[in-house]
DNA sequence: TCCAGATTTTAGCATTGGCTAAACTTTTGT
DNA sequence: ACAAAAGTTTAGCCAATGCTAAAATCTGGA
């Protein structure tokens, strides 16, 4: 067919729109170990009613979300009582951080304002392949670079 | 309540979240302006499968996507015809490459791979907002420097 | 202790975005 | 011109993620 003349993007599309649609499935799972793990830290237990109000959504959405994470063995929790994350919930929350933060700190080394980086942040952690964050941690480690 | 004593990180949060869920709801409208504009230019017109085919997933899918942007007009197409985009699609595909290039163009400069900057480029271009565009642009424009 | 109020879960519904298989058009080759 | 092949749409299914209202459970104060 035509596909040996198209543009390379055009080949490489399907392979990102996949992986884009794989990172959405796993990126909500990351939100709530994340959270669950700050919870914990702070307070030393992290309700469900906690968890909906800093994500803004509803109870009752919560629970049926920690069900499914608790089918996926990240969380723990019995009725009525607090969530705990499980070892693999404890690794991704950490591997979460981890990306969080050099993100955050690259939109800082750009200009973008503190808050901005924040909440800008923690929409593009989820979409950050091993490569680029590698990237990112050389940049912000030595300095700069430019073609 | 103990809201005050809080760090800034979890008032902010439920914004953050927010923005990320309704990002989310305009994400795959815009992958699929910017892919019809793609087809369009290419090739003069767009055809259901060959979105089907670059997203990589199946003819059925695209139609009822595709009845949806209908419905919120940005594209029009009558049955077994080519898709075209209404002035407001076009608008918003030309915004989404705005974005992504310079997406792509920031994680080049950073030591990124080409492929890679592409890729990932794909699906971060969705949760960058304006004022971090700008400093992205900024540092493009500007060389670089480092604190 | 025990019940009233607060908290948490369940029930039931809607939308989005995916799929396959079947039905329907359009196009093409003779 | 028309039948077979190719392409497109419809039908009907599923899972994820959101919601509100009702039911169930927990807990603190009298």
């Amino acid at each position: 067919m035509t596909d040996s003349r198209r543009p390379a993007a055009s080949r490489t599309r399907p392979v990102a729109f996949r992986r884009i649609r794989a990172d959405h499935q796993t990126e909500l799972a990351e939100d709530y170990v994340e959270l669950i793990a700050d919870l914990l830290d702070e307070r030393g237990e992290a309700r469900g009613t906690d968890i909906a109000k800093r994500l803004g959504v509803s109870n009752a959405t919560v629970v049926k979300t920690l069900r499914r994470l608790q089918e996926n063995r990240l969380i723990h929790q019995e009725p009525y009582r607090s969530v705990f994350l499980t070892d693999v919930g404890r690794k991704m929350a950490n591997e979460g951080r981890r990306r969080h933060k050099i993100v955050e700190r690259l939109l800082v080394a750009l200009g973008v304002k503190p808050e901005i980086a924040r909440i800008d942040a923690e929409g593009l952690e989820h979409h950050v392949s091993a490569h680029t964050l590698d990237a990112m941690k050389r940049f912000l480690k030595q300095g700069v670079r430019k073609t």
